[in-house]
DNA sequence: CACTATTGTGAATTTAAATTCACAACAAGG
DNA sequence: CCTTGTTGTGAATTTAAATTCACAATAGTG
């Protein structure tokens, strides 16, 4: 096999993306450095040139995935002004995601890879509540423009619009990849749509 | 130190209790067998006498959480005939487990205890889906006797409920106990309301 | 009161990974 | 084309738990 030398910056980057696409197999299980290397071709002692421990790696993935999220919200932003539309696009997306590379949703919900340093708890816990942010912002623009509910607390209905993603990432998993999240999402709209518009407002 | 000798019924009780104790304490952690005997004054191996191996005691901790959860809707049943102020009961009630003993929440919500086994982790997909389905009851029941939009699909309403409480255990989870889930559940729960009783009703 | 099956102990043993290390190969700069 | 710092390798080593096992204590039973 030809392992070429890379210089460390290109490594890093492709050893981040390999433990993506590990942690986005059929299985959930402890992402092992061994199945990394494996999966790039190389022995598990040259990850160790890249990164100084597990934990370094499991940190950039976190950075990954953030900034991940926060260029899908800067796309969908840019793909639409409406806040509806935002938001339903928002929530195709995580379906997508979760049923296509389930890496990042992987990560996102399962404390195996985040919970036991409390210093990346916390960092996830800043990308969460930054990305609820986001779709709160949303949401408020959304009322400003007169589509949602003045009423609403839009720090509310972001958590809930994260809830609506959130139960479907669970039962997938759970499920062996069966539940059927498009169609959970398909369905949870028109009621979270409902939720959302005043149905006063004609 | 006394540590009795106790009959296997007994003591495999002791044991789960035993482990959602460990399981409640602040921080995110691998449930150890060491820490599970510890906390009972004896020995890891003496676990063994009881439970054939780790595995054999976290699907005795499954189990134990289906009947936990299973009696707390069965309670809520009784205490009121009201679909609406049984939602509200059962939220309430999830919000005080989440903070008061996170045990029940975290092995729900954490993939390390169930997500290794294909066979446990479709155990949980029964209990998760098993609760959803009676939350679905309720909701039913609401529409029929009126207190409920009957527009709404029931199966999405009751996976939306879940998902007020869910982004809740998480950000609870990720925050180190900071995240304040009872405020979220109080603000969240008029919302809902909004979304399941008909404007028009009156 | 024995007897015996059961429960508990502490010291190994096993297991599964992460991690380290001495050495090899290579790419880049002089 | 050397020299050198960097990247990769394979063979140890370390680490952290689970698990096993020979032996001890005890509770219930006849």
């Amino acid at each position: 096999m030809t392992t070429e030398k890379l210089p460390t910056e290109v490594r890093k980057e492709q050893i981040v993306e390999a433990a993506l696409h590990v942690l986005s197999g059929n299985h959930i299980k402890k992402l092992k450095m061994s199945d990394v290397a494996e999966h790039m071709g190389l022995t598990p002692s040259a990850l160790y040139r890249h990164f100084k421990n597990r934990d370094a790696l499991l940190s950039a993935i976190l950075e990954h995935i953030r900034t991940k999220l926060h260029a899908s919200l800067e796309s969908v932003r840019q793909q639409s002004d409406n806040s509806i539309d935002r938001l339903k696009e928002m929530l195709v997306r995580h379906a997508r995601l979760i049923s296509e590379q389930p890496g990042i949703p992987r990560i996102v919900f399962s404390d195996e890879l985040w919970g036991q340093k409390r210093e990346r708890r916390l960092r996830m816990y800043r990308i969460v509540t930054g990305y609820l942010a986001e779709i709160e912002d949303i949401v408020r623009q959304g009322q400003g423009s007169g589509q949602i509910r003045k009423k609403l607390d839009a720090s509310v209905v972001a958590k809930m619009f994260f809830g609506i993603v959130q139960p479907a990432a669970l039962l997938w998993h759970m499920s062996d990849g069966e539940f059927d999240v498009k169609g959970h999402v398909a369905e949870a709209w028109p009621v979270f749509l409902e939720l959302l518009t005043d149905p006063n407002f004609f």
